[in-house]
DNA sequence: TCACAGAATGAAAATGATTGTCATTTTCAG
DNA sequence: CTGAAAATGACAATCATTTTCATTCTGTGA
């Protein structure tokens, strides 16, 4: 664990979600913090390998990045005004979990969203 | 349906699994469909949109594309080499229409993927 | 302390998928 | 047939990510 790697630790910290290198360059430049986007990448690649961060692909197909072991949630969405409420999953964790290994795939993840319209939009 | 998203769902059809728009386009042109690129990508743009393929991400995230079946279904998906399941969502269907009533939203959608290694990749 | 090998860094260039532009061609209703 | 609108594709532009490579740091043994 380099110089580096803490820094991108501590602005996904900062963060407390999702990020991508780019946001995360762009926060630390802000910062005292500067490094370049080279070393971003770097620092992510290898926190990827030691499962210290978590990999997404946003749906334009960009990376996103977030510490593991941040309570795992998923969201309700309104298609209209974009009203979000955030879920616990209970129940599809363990469907995920199941299918998965049911099928013999290891090292799960997920995603999953709920769009609808909310009370207010849908009168 | 104009004559470009036919020969792309032709390529699909041929193909039987994912492929990405550069190898649909690679396949078109080595037959006599010729097509641009571009427009390759225009179409497969217009399919996602009527529903008739499916895209997902590679490791790398490039997307890739395949013909969708007519019923609502998920996808198991290896990480690493691609392969891919069709899963049955029963239970997640009724969780997400549950959490969307319990919160006052109707006209209820939902996505869900499962991820991971299969066996062949989990070595 | 000094020298030096190897790791770490980052600016700049390269890569590669995807999207935007725009002039040309095709389609088709009137 | 005719003009408007849609479709097409060559080419340029964009943008995330990776490579390159010269430079800077860092620790270790003399
Ligand atoms: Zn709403
Ligand atoms: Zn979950
Ligand atoms: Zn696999
Ligand atoms: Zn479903």
């Amino acid at each position: 664990m380099n110089k580096s790697e803490t820094k991108v630790l501590v602005a996904l910290e900062r963060v407390g979600g999702f990020a991508s290198a780019q946001e995360i360059h762009r926060i630390l430049q802000r910062g005292s913090q500067s490094i370049g986007l080279t070393t971003v990448y770097r620092a992510l690649q290898s926190l990827l390998n030691d499962k210290i961060v978590d990999l997404l692909r946003k749906d334009d197909g960009e990376a996103i990045y977030r510490l593991c072991g941040e309570t795992h949630h998923h969201h309700l969405v309104c298609k209209s005004c974009g009203a979000t409420v955030e879920i616990e999953g209970g129940a599809i964790e363990k469907w995920a979990k199941n299918i998965a290994t049911q099928h013999g795939y290891t090292d799960i993840g997920h995603m999953a969203e709920i769009f609808g319209l909310c009370s207010k939009c849908s009168t």
